[in-house]
DNA sequence: GTTGAATTCAAACAACTGTTTAATACAGTC
DNA sequence: GACTGTATTAAACAGTTGTTTGAATTCAAC
């Protein structure tokens, strides 16, 4: 182990930097927190910046592995995929069975990237985005516009990162026991699979949605 | 005007406090950007955490003043009515016609809530959701349980926030050129409300979605 | 114009920030 | 043993942080 301390700093950086932010976490409570020295974070990264960056990626790697995308076989309805792939999304978001630091920090990157962090954050949400689009792929009228295609895809994201964004107004909102009860992922999963496939079935309804441009003007 | 400064300070601290958070804001920076001395801080307002929260309460006065309800008739279809709180929420969480920052400075707050705005945030939001749940509440079908009907509320509200919430990646995805022809608030709360609807419409599907309880067990 | 309180100001405060330094410890090789 | 490159350490660095001070200024009321 080449490296031991290296690691150990990235470690205790992770759940700092996403309770705190970059700028609110001192490289001395990181370094306390994973018992080394002060000047390890400089040794080893250079320097505070290129630790958070380091700190991101080991987010993004950490929270695909630790919740893989279910095993649904191909031939599956589109329910059942889309089914899956929300309780997939919900449980990274939520951070069930897992420590929930990683999708605290990527959301906090989503929300005002890091100038250095952008392209990290896109390709950690186009993959998903891509999976997404593939599963209600054959649910979508033949010849539906592409535009639209992608804001049911958004209806779908904004759903499920909805109970980690408003989680604070979530938890005052609706008490423990509530949601204990009745707001359960697998739940939640089934009320947004079913609330967007139940729109995406009114077929008629699909193709006269879309208002007219009133030439930009706010009237 | 007995507080020329304190108002300036408290416009300056505004899109500062929203752009970088309160802990990576410096007293210094916005009285500089307010053009008074570093110790008006101080004196009016005692200390910096009690100039934020006055900040964080004058972001959620200003955001009702600025982008008020729409006027619907009583007696408008749900459709409608929903159309236009969907429009009016995107419209002050996308703040067009408007600075940006009070709805930054909000949604910073919700992911994160500092201990003293938490009550705050809550009366923030309480009414808008109140509002929406009076608005679904005749879509429902009779003998709808809470619960479910939150669901649909959180839904909305999921969708809304999502175009703030994922900004930064939303910009990445769909190019500038598109939003501008496809993404606009009009269409984007036409796809809204249209999912909602489209789900409530269907009531038998309604009735059956919620799977049992697995017991709590995660097996 | 004088008084007296309210406000502004430059300067300083101690505490903390990220980073650097130079000395030390520790392996492995000759 | 001495030599080498890597890793760790305590101490110090210069710069910034929020806040305080005490004198200067403003300003209305008399």
């Amino acid at each position: 182990m080449p490296d031991k301390t290296r690691t150990r700093i990235l470690q205790a950086a992770g759940p700092i930097f996403a309770k705190k932010g970059f700028e609110a976490s001192t490289v001395r409570e990181i370094c306390d927190s994973a018992d080394v020295n002060v000047a390890s974070v400089n040794y080893h990264f250079g320097d505070k910046k290129r630790l958070y960056l380091e700190t991101v990626k080991h987010a993004r790697d950490l929270r695909v592995e630790q919740v893989p995308w279910p095993e649904v076989p191909e031939h599956a309805s589109t329910h059942d995929k889309l089914c899956g792939f929300v309780e997939t999304m919900l449980t990274r978001v939520l951070g069930i069975n897992a420590e929930q630091w990683p999708s605290q920090l990527m959301m906090r990157e989503m929300l005002d990237p890091t100038e250095d962090c952008r392209s990290m954050v896109e390709d950690f949400f186009r993959p998903r985005l891509n999976r997404l689009q593939d599963i209600l792929d054959p649910a979508f009228p033949s010849g539906f516009e592409e535009h639209r295609r992608q804001q049911f895809a958004f209806s779908v994201m904004g759903q499920c990162l909805f109970y980690r964004v408003a989680g604070g107004v979530f938890d005052i909102v609706v008490p423990k026991k509530q949601r204990n009860a009745y707001f359960r992922i697998e739940q939640l999963a089934a009320h947004i699979t079913n609330v967007t496939l139940a729109a995406l079935g009114d077929t008629e309804l699909l193709l006269e949605t879309q208002p007219v441009s009133h030439s930009g003007k706010a009237s």
